[in-house]
RNA sequence: GCGGGUGUGGCGGAAUGGUAGACGCGGCAGACUCAAAAUCUGUUUCCGCAAGGAGUGUCGGUUCGAGUCCGACCACCCGUACCA
């Protein structure tokens, strides 16, 4: 009997609609059940879901599905991270309204996530960008604006000159506006601030305890923060203007003072303002290192400038030892004082400076038995190399790193030359953008009275609808009534501040949002402290730092102001960071030699041999789908068209076009087959190369699934078969397997296990009762995964309910265990022979039985043995 | 530049310091078929007829034993504070 083919496009909605109308996945707050809260990082609104989304959200989906069934009250909610620079994009490019614009996106998004089948209770959703969000993040601002957390200074932003706007990052392409092409310069503006450097420590010692975060996140959050011990200390000036007799510069390496080449300052150093004003050719150079974007990678990417001041500085340690100063475009003035001294025997950008500028180089140290010759480059000690001090002071004898700082801030301490510092890299976070669409900073400046927060009964600060992109620049700062309003203290008329916020701070957030997404205010203190923390957090390994740290940050802010109990003051328990989804670039070149890139579905790829070919489809007639591939292959032979390039595997980008659209998969093969190969094949935090024939594999194996299951119900019933208690074995090994897979995140071993299993199944001669309860709990550990074809199964095998909503099956640890185990011999490391022996069998007797074996004895071939290493139900090394 | 990560067959990958290559893709062979598709079975790291040898980015080290630990390097990816 032919078996009945699974069809995935009516099944799917059809479970989708049983479990809306139970409200399967709709959270409670009075359920007796423990909670459990699952997370992925809700997606930008772009208009597409693409097959990043889609691996993220099924991850998440494992996660809570198989939560709910191990007894828990999952809450696993979805939003939309609405504000940003895209939609003003698409203003400017198509008219469009960014509100409207963002509107429909998120329609489209949630019309393309419902076919997935995800676990979602929609009923908490919200978007960033809608006026109950924005205006409780605004309240909140007004609370961490009183609690001092929030204030105002100079930073510096990217300025184009032509467009006469403010630029991103991004929009700043090899130093130059996207749009103007302009040389970028960097301009001074006041902006707001948090103060989350006052939690540089607290941040960083809090991170010992994020035991369930990646080692590799926790590492790069250490390095952002970047905690140092250093000196900072005060040269005496000569021939500096007036107020500037003494320079104030830190350093890390104070081992190295007696190397002092040069002190530097940066551009933007106050000594430098001072010049600039007296001095055309410093302001010259000043504006020369203005040039260019304010990226930590462009700064420190770019060329080393340097100008010498003419003023010079008195060494600490010997006061007719002189050093110049110069201006150097890489001195942050960010970081320490701003000004620095120069090693350059021991620290390489100094070296490279110094270099260019004709410095002196003196070392300090020399490698034990070296001696002070010129530097081919700067010096720095390994480990384990000793050292040698030729121009060191007292303290420091023959240490190197950490221990030397140490003793040289002690020393330098004790005669009065500075004290030791602890200094963080951490800067503040600017939150100030010179853009419409974002949350509106809740603050009026007024003539009389400065600054003056709105009132928090005048909140929400709504943003207009009625603007215009016709030219660059903030909209809200032109638009013609907006910003006009009266000032809350006095009542004279007043602007509105038309900066808006950060969109990491929308994101800094939402997470406790949506404990009580539609509170009255930012949040309710019993329902954040029952919801809070997310238990599960997952996401791109992209937010590591900035969206990770930012919300660590806030939900301390959120506590000090009363929005978050103290004990959610690490919002997120545990931390999952996934790779990406690459797929591999089809290329050719137009007349020019330009690159043209090639959508998935227009390329025919395919093997010949091992060689991978691939070609325009369009290049052909239509019926060049229905050609074999041993047929394509003679075409390629018969050259009679041109293969395209296939580039390796990247990021899926629109600009590259090696985008899938999940939609298409959906549509060809179903939810289950895209969820099922997003969560195969590649272990989840690494990336995973989408490859058509990996889809339809996964196509197929469910077409298996089904196969069997439908096999298994034209059994015959009372059949009785051999292999009954093998199957029990293989499903409790199943069990345990998979339910170890996917609480450890490797969803990929799960999937490898359920492979197994079902080929166990499969080939096994159980009876009806053995096979029925077999296929049924494959279905149950394949619910995560393939929740719809699961229920199908369930419901044709006779299961109670829903397998949803099924308890997770559990592995009966008799079953579990062998009587006997393979040991493999080696022979000095190699592996020769192996035996097979009882599980609990001696150390002694199995050594005999390994001596004794003929393969080993003809190997030694009779050579005295050493040693023999046998390690219990592992191994067996035999020493000559 | 700086910080972090990754590197294993033709491909995606598996492997508490203990049999390298589970599972899947692709390939090859076979069954079914007039034929093809679909499906099923077998096989598949490389060299070698075999015996055997080599092999986890490169070089070196620790160990009875290294993909795994240590040191130096190479390549690629992510982040770099206004992309989200």
């Amino acid at each position: 009997m032919r078996p009945e083919r699974y069809n995935a496009k009516e099944a799917e909605p059809k479970w989708r609609k049983v479990w809306a109308e139970r409200e399967l996945f709709r959270t409670r707050n009075e359920d007796p059940r423990p909670k459990y809260y699952v997370l992925e990082m809700f997606p930008y609104p772009s208009g597409r879901i693409h097959m990043g989304h889609v691996r993220n959200y099924t991850m998440g989906d494992v996660v809570a599905r198989f939560k709910a069934a191990c007894g828990f009250s999952v809450l696993h909610p979805m939003g939309w991270d609405a504000f940003g620079m895209p939609a003003e994009n698409a203003a400017m490019e198509r008219g469009v309204n960014p509100g409207i614009w963002t509107r429909q996106n998120i329609a489209d998004m949630k019309d393309q996530m419902k076919p997935l089948g995800f676990s979602l209770d929609w009923t908490r959703e919200f978007a960033t960008c809608d006026p109950e969000y924005y205006g409780q993040q605004q309240s909140m601002f007004l609370d961490m604006l009183a609690a001092g957390l929030i204030y105002r200074k100079a930073a510096m932003v990217n300025w184009d000159p032509v467009d006469m706007t403010v630029l991103a990052n991004e929009q700043v392409i090899d130093g130059k506006g996207w749009r103007s092409g302009a040389p970028v310069e960097r301009r001074e503006l006041t902006q707001w601030f948090f103060k989350i450097s006052d939690y540089s420590g607290e941040l960083l010692e809090a991170l010992d305890h994020l035991t369930n975060w990646p080692d590799k996140v926790r590492l790069m959050q250490a390095n952002w923060i970047g905690k140092s011990r250093g000196l900072q200390f005060a040269f005496a000036t000569r021939g500096a203007p007036d107020g500037f007799d003494r320079l104030e510069v830190y350093t890390t390496r104070p081992d190295t003072l007696m190397g002092a080449s040069f002190a530097a300052i940066s551009p933007d150093h106050p000594l430098a303002k001072q010049l600039e004003r007296h001095d055309p050719k410093i302001a010259a150079f000043v504006a020369e290192c203005r040039r260019g974007g304010t990226s930590a990678e462009a700064i420190e990417t770019g060329e080393k400038l340097g100008l010498d001041t003419g003023i010079t500085v008195v060494h600490p340690f010997d006061s007719a030892w002189e050093l110049p100063v110069y201006i150097a475009n890489f001195i942050l003035m960010d970081y320490g004082t701003g000004a620095i001294f120069g090693c350059p025997a021991h620290d390489q950008r100094d070296f490279e400076f110094a270099t260019k500028y004709g410095l002196a180089i003196p070392s300090v140290f020399v490698a034990e038995g070296a001696d002070d010759a010129p530097l081919a480059e700067a010096f720095a000690p390994m480990k384990s190399e000793r050292v040698c001090y030729i121009r060191g002071f007292a303290g420091e004898k023959v240490q190197t790193g950490d221990a030397a700082v140490t003793a040289a801030i002690a020393h330098c301490e004790s005669v009065g030359v500075g004290r030791g510092v602890t200094n963080y890299r951490l800067r503040d976070w600017g939150l100030s953008r010179q853009r419409y669409w974002g949350c509106p900073i809740p603050v009026i400046h007024c003539a009389t009275c400065g600054v003056v927060p709105e009132g928090k009964a005048n909140l929400p600060v709504r943003l207009p609808d009625d603007v215009t992109f016709d030219r660059p620049g903030n909209p809200l700062d032109r638009h013609p009534t907006w910003a006009a309003t009266t000032c809350p203290k006095c009542g004279a008329a007043a602007r509105r501040e038309t900066d808006t916020m950060d969109t990491f701070v929308d994101s800094s957030w939402y997470f406790a949002r949506f404990t009580a997404p539609h509170a009255a205010t930012p949040t309710l203190a019993e329902d954040a402290a029952y919801w809070m923390n997310v238990d599960q957090y997952i996401g791109g390994v992209e937010h590591a730092i900035l969206h990770l740290l930012y919300s660590r940050f806030f939900a301390r802010a959120m506590h000090k102001t009363g929005h978050l109990p103290v004990s959610a003051i690490e919002p997120f328990n545990a931390l999952f960071t996934q790779g990406m989804v690459t797929h591999e670039i089809y290329q050719s070149r137009d007349a020019a030699g330009r690159p043209v890139y090639h959508l998935p579905e227009d390329v025919l790829r395919f093997n010949i041999g091992h060689e991978p070919v691939a070609f325009l489809r369009a290049q052909h007639a239509t019926d060049l789908t229905e050609m074999t591939e041993s047929q394509l292959a003679e075409l390629r032979i018969a050259a009679a068209s041109t293969p395209i390039d296939i580039v390796p595997s990247a990021k899926m980008s629109k600009s590259k076009k090696n985008v899938v659209d999940p939609m298409n998969i959906i549509a060809s093969f179903g939810a289950d087959t895209a969820r099922w190969f997003v969560m195969s094949d590649s272990p989840p935090e690494r990336d995973v190369e989408w490859t058509s024939s990996g889809a339809e594999a996964a196509f197929k194996h469910l077409s298996r699934v089904w196969a069997l299951c439908d096999r298994i119900g034209q059994m015959p019933v009372g059949h009785v078969g051999r292999d009954d208690a093998d199957i029990a074995r293989a499903a409790a090994r199943a069990v345990k397997d998979v339910t170890q897979g996917i609480e450890g995140f490797a969803f990929n071993k799960a999937i490898a296990k359920l492979y197994e299993f079902t080929s166990a199944i499969s080939r096994a001669d159980g009876s009806t009762d053995a096979m029925k309860q077999a296929i049924r709990t494959l279905a149950q550990l394949m619910q995560p995964m393939t929740p719809h074809l699961s229920e199908s199964i369930w419901a044709y095998q006779g299961g109670v309910g829903l397998c949803a909503q099924a308890p997770w099956p559990k592995a009966d640890p008799a079953l579990l265990i062998d009587d006997s185990v393979t040991l493999p011999i080696q022979i000095n490391g190699k592996r020769r022979a192996e035996i097979s022996v009882p599980k609990d069998m001696p150390a002694s007797e199995i050594e005999k039985l390994a001596l004794a074996h003929e393969d080993v004895v003809k190997f030694l071939a009779g050579q005295p043995v050493k040693k023999i290493i046998v390690v219990p139900g592992r191994i067996i090394n035999v020493v000559v």
